[in-house]
DNA sequence: CGAACTGCATTTTTT
DNA sequence: ATGCAGTTCG
């Protein structure tokens, strides 16, 4: 027990409350009960969650193993973690602080058999599921054109977001897809998975649903057992996160969730905003704390921000605040085009560098990936260091998956996904037409690939040659395994891909020729190795990589932050680059056609994130021309700089452009979404005042149109602004309107 | 089995 | 344009 740390009385113990504002301090001491906090941008959510963590341990309201503390990033827990540490000033072991993924899987690991699981159960990425998809498609027969595995894989996930097993999924939404097939085929994937004794990351919270509905005395446990919840960034939460939620805090109600409506941009990956704004609904007698005092930003900055996001409906809304004194306006800078803008970013990062500001504290946010690009070619040519953030994490290097994939099969060698991946990498003579009649022996007999492999080596389906490698390989593989515990799991890890020919393959190439990367791949494999150094055993290796894929960054080199808008969330600097602010870039065409007005009203809190990342300086771009994917379009300024209150920015054009923008009062409703084209086609250095405001063409059923990619066609029906056009050189399709013009 | 070719898509990202 | 993936040929 935890003696030694018995709590002080709370008047001299809590000197960490004295510190609070008056609504923070609130959010603390409303321990019992359901509580929401809405905490604006820079409101100090963290320190509140924190605090109260530290507070209820303090109070010895309930042992470290009694609270549930749930978020969604590994880098949120972490960074919990160590605040209550430091709050508390000793470490916690084996407390339930973690994200929702690994609190499932710590769950579902202790009752496995009761979801049709060994609590050795593997932990799937994205990648193989769609692998597995692949196949169950396969056999199936069903089209890949008509139905691609990535959408399908997608479709099941979803449906697991809402916490929808297969038997429940027929009639919804999506279940039509493959000809109807699609709840057969989620249902084939999920015995798949059964068998391969695997589970994806949504079953890590799906089956946790259904255990608890199976089991209630084992739900009772845990409703028991968690005596407080808190929970980070609660409007990120899925259907699936939520009802697993609610369903543990039916035993002691005391339930605290932290978050921020106005700041919930992931609903394209399954979150609901809904769950937020019905809080008080869902938690009979809830109190809800607004945090409204901000300690980041500016009153410009925040004024900006707010009044972007008044223009959204249905929020529980805040009003933020500060005492800080008045700082430079918003600044938005119109550019002739988007070589300009990146010119202009980094003659301004250089001035600031120049006059004594740090580079870790600049950011440029932009909303896709691609264009961090031309910021990074000025970058160069200015000679300013930078580092772009988010781009493909350590664990989805080919080389580190596949190394995982060779101690995965040693670990659990009924892990079909991971033996196939290195079946035949390096190369030995094991192709297509063997891993074929293995897979389907192993379908026909329901057994797993490996032991499918071991039975086939004793007939003589495969030839001689084959057979001969695939034994050799076996060999291997049991002998790796019986080293599994005579071998310090990082030496064995070394010795597989030493003696598996793997680590002579990337050397091979490094010496060869043309893979100027197999060098860099050779330095991952040896950090991987290192990185195993970390943990007890193989198992607890394999567990981390499946739930913590960091991407860690040493930051103590002095660099421009380059990264996307979402990838900011949570992030904050003293100035930030906002570029690229044109209608279709941002607010993205795609958000619009796919999801209206709810995309558009996405899209502004992700306007309201940005800007709110900044403490003293925030500055929004536009350009009048862009290149995309090598074709010149011409733009117009996004919508939301005219919904920036006047008051609050600076407009500084190039001289000229767009003369006419007053900067607001332009238009105020969100009618403007379905418009359509918004980058229109358009030569280099045209004139661009003839496409500003060009009302949106108007087709007819039966009109016909040209497209730059299929040519002529007619078009055979309308669906606002999709229109579906028989092309005369290629088949009938749906397309944009934007994307035809009148023949 | 591997190399060349062709066609196609190209928002956002965590676990 | 470009890159990637899937397919087809040698």
């Amino acid at each position: 027990m935890t003696d030694i740390h018995e709590p002080l009385p709370a008047h001299s113990a809590t000197p960490y409350l004295e510190t609070l504002n008056e609504s923070q301090r609130s959010a603390v001491e409303q321990l019992d009960g359901p509580v929401l906090v809405l905490a604006g941008a820079g409101t100090g959510k963290t320190r509140v969650l924190t605090t109260r963590l530290a507070h209820l341990l303090m109070l010895g309201k309930a042992q470290p193993w009694e609270i549930l503390c749930v978020t969604f990033t590994n880098k949120a827990a972490r960074e919990m973690r160590e605040r209550v540490a430091q709050l508390l000033g000793y470490e916690n072991e084996g407390w339930w602080v973690g994200t929702f993924h690994a609190q499932g899987a710590r769950i579902l690991r202790n009752h496995a058999e009761a979801v049709g699981l060994r609590s050795t159960f593997s932990i799937i990425d994205t990648d193989d599921q769609i692998r597995l998809v692949k196949q169950i498609l396969a056999a199936n027969s069903v089209d890949e054109k008509n139905c691609p595995p990535r959408m399908m894989s997608n479709l099941i996930q979803r449906w697991k977001d809402r916490g929808l097993p297969p038997e429940k999924v027929a009639g919804t939404e999506g279940s039509e897809h493959a000809d109807g097939m699609a709840p057969t085929i989620y249902a084939q994937y999920q015995e798949r998975l059964s068998t391969l004794n695997a589970a994806d990351f949504g079953d890590l919270l799906m089956l946790n649903l259904t255990l608890f509905q199976n089991e209630p005395e084992i739900l009772a446990k845990y409703q028991k057992k968690f005596r407080y919840i808190l929970v980070d960034e609660y409007q990120d939460t899925n259907v699936s996160q939520y009802l697993w939620l609610r369903l543990l805090a039916q035993g002691h109600s005391n339930i605290c969730c932290v978050g921020d409506d106005d700041q919930a941009i992931y609903s394209w990956r399954g979150a609901e905003v809904g769950n937020i704004l019905r809080f008080e609904d869902d938690f009979p007698g809830a109190q809800t704390v607004r945090l409204e005092r901000n300690y980041r930003s500016t009153p410009n900055i925040l004024a900006a921000a707010s009044g972007l996001i008044s223009h959204n409906e249905g929020r529980l809304g805040k009003t933020l605040w500060t005492d800080i004194n008045e700082g430079e306006k918003v600044r938005v800078h119109g550019v002739w085009d988007g070589e300009e803008e990146a010119r202009y970013i980094g003659s301004e990062i250089e001035s600031l560098h120049s006059k004594g500001h740090n580079l870790n504290e600049i950011a440029v946010l932009v909303r896709v990936g691609f264009q961090t690009r031309e910021f990074e070619d000025r970058l160069i040519t200015l000679a300013l260091p930078y580092r772009v953030l988010g781009g493909m994490r350590f664990y989805e290097r080919a080389e580190i998956r596949d190394a995982v994939a060779y101690l995965r099969v040693i670990a659990q060698p009924d892990d079909d996904l991971a033996l196939e991946r290195i079946i035949n990498v390096p190369k030995r003579g094991i192709g297509q037409a063997t891993v074929q009649t293995m897979h389907q022996f192993a379908r026909a007999e329901n057994i797993s690939l490996y032991t499918a492999i071991l039975r086939l080596l004793e007939t003589d389906e495969i030839r001689a040659a084959t057979r001969k490698k695939l034994r050799g390989l076996m060999d291997d593989f049991d002998r790796w395994r019986g080293q599994l515990n005579t071998m310090r799991h990082p030496e064995l890890a070394e010795t597989v891909l030493d003696e598996s020919g793997y680590t002579a393959m990337w050397q091979d190439k490094a010496r060869s020729d043309k893979s100027p990367d197999a060098v860099g791949r050779l330095d991952n494999l040896k950090e991987l190795i290192a990185a195993l150094e970390d943990f007890e055993n193989m198992t607890g290796f394999l567990e981390h990589v499946s739930l913590v894929m960091d991407n860690e960054e040493k930051g103590d080199d002095d660099k421009v932050t380059l990264m996307t808008l979402h990838g900011a969330k949570g992030l904050e600097f003293d100035t930030v680059f906002l570029p690229g602010w044109e209608e279709g870039l941002f607010p993205h065409q795609r958000a619009l056609d796919e999801s209206g007005t709810a995309g558009l009203e996405e899209e502004r809190r992700l306007g309201y994130v940005g800007i709110t990342r900044a403490r003293a300086r925030s500055t929004i771009s536009f350009a009048a021309n862009r290149r995309i994917y090598n074709q010149w379009k011409s733009a117009i300024p996004s919508r939301f700089i005219d919904e920036l209150p006047p008051e609050t920015v600076s407009v500084e054009s190039a001289s000229g452009l767009y003369g006419s923008y007053r900067g607001g009062g332009r238009h105020n409703s969100n009618a403007r979404y379905d418009r359509g084209n918004l980058y229109r086609d358009k030569l280099p250095n045209s004139a661009f005042q003839e496409s500003f405001d060009t009302p949106s063409q108007s087709f007819d059923v039966g009109e016909r149109v040209f497209h730059q990619k299929f040519g002529y066609g007619e078009i055979l029906h309308i669906d606002g602004n999709k229109l579906e056009v028989a092309f005369e050189k290629a088949s009938t399709k749906k397309v944009m309107d934007s994307f035809v013009e009148k023949a």
